[in-house]
DNA sequence: GGTTATAATATTGTATACAATCTGGCACGG
DNA sequence: CCGTGCCAGATTGTATACAATATTATAACC
């Protein structure tokens, strides 16, 4: 069930490289803006500058990071004004994943979305925010492939790696948490009528709100942990 | 007007190589299927292969090629499926683009898309195909400009590669000619009112009566002139 | 004669060495 | 005391050399 398309291995050390430093970064072991020296990073993967040099401009062609030539690279920084206009572009994303989920998905998908669904909310019920978090992130993840959509796929992947980062940096506000499981409960409904217009129009919908409870948590000082921001400013003051 | 925000050089040969590369895959110098052996390629511009492979490592990345381990890269051959997935994305992108354009551009850039418009169906009558083509495109990207959404542009501009792409292939249909010219006529009638919501649906219309053609032209034998196919099979005989 | 095993060749993957550029500090002069 | 220019160190960019894998051709065997 997993990824039958292609069970050949894939043994280069740069693509593991890839994965690998993907990962560092969505998990925030890398925060943004701190600078990505090579040598370093070569002998904590244990490869050599090359194969981690290729990763880095993979990376870099994500939007994960930037390459600033003769000055090394540093792990994208997140800034807020960005995150808007990504979201701008994931609440269409959202839409056309819903509409064409409506069209294309199978029966057995939708009850196994239906069966996410309830996990989802016993988990919030439970107050299980880690295990809530990547529930809601599974379901999102098989309405898109629901969607039989390959292009939609990619796309789709890589503006949810970029709200993962922002939304790491963001203190949740806990009162928007009943408030997106009731968005779940509404084009949970729309997709058992199969209706494919309410449901991507219910999905842009709970995108747009879920951008604007991120972008305020980020306009918060909360955390902001990572350390090295882009420059100096202590914060968003304006 | 062009770009002052990043004055700076850009020099290094890897970054040169992934903009001649794309380039000569776009104009179809590279056409699809072919392989991609790293030497040739090396003396040809006058790079070592350090370069080269970062080149073709974010070219894979962008789907402009496809990199099979051990067995060396060749350029994405473009399958009409797919193709169909991609534009099912365009759709939304050009929807969003419409709306945001209305909601966002400035009086001054509405005017200017005007000429563009006015020149585009001056360039019609007179029959001139590749300028045609040329505006179409121009007329496109300065309404994503318009939306001012950089992660919409960036988005974009990639699956509009893609579609250059397909659309080279394509012997496209005159019939068809008219119609576009309509469809812009439409949409641009709802710019003039700003009219966002119809703006948008428009130019999703208009992007989905596109993809019907380009799917259609590619279904046919046509040209096809690309060489060097996939494997050997003769054309698509099924 | 066809098929399979094996070895030679070529191409890719990786590592290392060298060149170019940037960073930071220090001395000199204003 | 501050600004400018220069030099040392470090880091990135590129080239080349070596290792690993796939492809092709050959030959032996059924």
């Amino acid at each position: 069930m997993k990824a039958p398309a292609r069970p050949i291995r894939r043994a280069t050390l740069h693509h593991s490289a890839v994965e690998e430093l993907r990962a560092m970064i969505l998990d925030g072991e890398l925060p943004p803006g701190v600078r990505v020296p090579e040598v370093q990073l070569c002998e904590q993967l244990g490869i050599s500058r090359t194969p981690l040099r290729e990763a880095l401009r993979v990376l870099s062609s994500e939007g994960l990071v930037e390459l600033r030539p003769h000055r090394g690279a540093i792990v994208a920084p997140v800034d807020p004004g960005e995150i808007g206009a990504i979201f701008e572009v994931m609440d269409a994303l959202e839409r056309l994943a819903g509409t064409l989920a409506c069209r294309n998905g199978s029966d057995a998908e939708f009850a196994k979305l239906d069966r996410m669904h309830d996990q989802l909310v016993t988990q919030h019920e439970a107050g299980e925010r880690a295990a809530y978090f990547l529930t809601n992130r599974q379901i999102h993840t098989q309405i898109v492939a629901m969607a039989r959509n390959p292009a939609l796929d990619a796309t789709y992947a890589g503006f949810a790696a970029k709200i993962l980062r922002a939304r790491s940096l963001a203190n949740y506000d806990t009162g928007r948490w009943q408030e997106s499981v009731d968005e779940h409960e509404g084009f949970m409904k729309a997709f058992r009528r199969r209706d494919a217009e309410e449901a991507g129009a219910l999905l842009a919908d709970h995108s747009r709100r879920t951008a604007v409870a991120v972008i305020q948590a980020l306009r918060q000082p909360s955390v902001q942990e990572g350390g090295a921001v882009t420059d100096a400013e202590p914060m968003d003051v304006e």
